[in-house]
DNA sequence: GACCCGTGGGA
DNA sequence: TTCCCAAGGGT
């Protein structure tokens, strides 16, 4: 039998309330302004991209479309080139998707129903549960990259989690508190931890308030091995051909290329003709005869 | 479950 | 310079 699982939520909570970062959606304002739209669009950008960068382009991006509605209103395009460099342009697709579907079928008005947000183009478990929990206070495990870092270490005691896994909504939804209120504070502090003091690389443990009761800690930080799919490199890849390749649709005066023109100097033909051929099927790319442009 | 999808900052 | 990694999701 393993041990009963420590309480992490009251430690934990009482540090989240002395030590939160002050960022822009944990803000009464935004949520009195923007209230579910601008949580999803916040966590959409989020996906995958660092808090900082997020910051820089998300007040742009709400005050052009205030409701999912007014972006309905506009093309693709006018998305993927608002989103700019913020990376994995799908999730600008996606997210204009999620805004026809919201003006479609839910009168323009975000969900609070976890399964009613999963329907929805480009929101999986982790985005679904943090509208849920951050908009509407509701009580959802919100399990990110951090959370799984943060229950790998501490109860685990090991330094990194496994593959991501519907296990973990299971495992955080255990040791969440039975209030509403402060199992949404649960949610958000294991994520900061995370973020914050219990990094991947180099974790500030003289700063955590949870170090007492880490099993990682208490085992003596042994490094369990990191289970994790390795990043491939982006020089030179398919990836960087494409990101290459959609930053000059982006940047198009016209908004429109001759396809023979797109990255027209890049070092490798084939891979060039793939990278277009992939834009073209993920939908971020349309062709007119013979040009190229982002999808209208 | 494996693999795919960008971009840039920090160590 | 090179490598790591970041509030994931779709196929």
């Amino acid at each position: 039998m393993p041990d009963r699982s420590p309480d992490l939520a009251t430690p934990l909570v009482a540090w989240y309330r002395e030590h939160a970062r002050d960022l822009p959606w944990r803000r009464a304002e935004f949520h009195e302004r923007y209230g579910g739209w601008g949580v999803l669009v916040s966590e959409f950008m989020l996906q995958q991209t660092p808090t900082t960068r997020v910051i820089g382009h998300l007040d742009a991006w709400l005050a052009r479309w205030p409701t999912p509605a007014d972006l309905a209103a506009e093309p693709p395009a006018a998305a993927v080139r608002q989103w700019a460099n913020l990376g994995y342009p799908r999730r600008a697709l996606w997210l204009h998707r999620a805004a026809v579907q919201l003006r479609d079928r839910h009168g323009g008005i975000v969900p609070a129903d976890v399964d009613a947000l999963l329907a929805l183009t480009g929101i999986g478990d982790y985005t679904a549960r943090a509208v849920a929990v951050f908009s509407y206070g509701q009580r959802h495990p919100v399990v990110d990259t951090n959370t799984r870092r943060v229950l790998a270490r501490s109860l685990d005691g090991r330094a990194q989690p496994g593959p991501p896994s519907r296990r973990d909504l299971a495992r955080m939804c255990a040791v969440l508190p039975a209030d509403d209120a402060d199992a949404a504070v649960m949610n958000a502090a294991t994520m900061e931890l995370g973020a914050v003091v219990c990094t991947a690389r180099a974790p500030r443990c003289d700063s955590c308030p949870i170090a007492q009761l880490c099993r990682w800690r208490a085992r003596g930080y042994p490094d369990t091995g990191d289970l994790r799919r390795k990043q491939a490199r982006y020089e030179g890849s398919d990836r960087h051909a494409r990101g290459a390749a959609l930053r000059s649709l982006r940047d198009a005066a016209g908004h429109t290329v001759a396809i023979d023109e797109v990255i027209a100097d890049w070092p490798d033909p084939a891979q060039r003709d793939r990278a277009i051929d992939s834009l073209i099927v993920d939908g971020l790319a349309e062709t007119v005869d013979g040009m190229l442009r982002l999808p209208q």
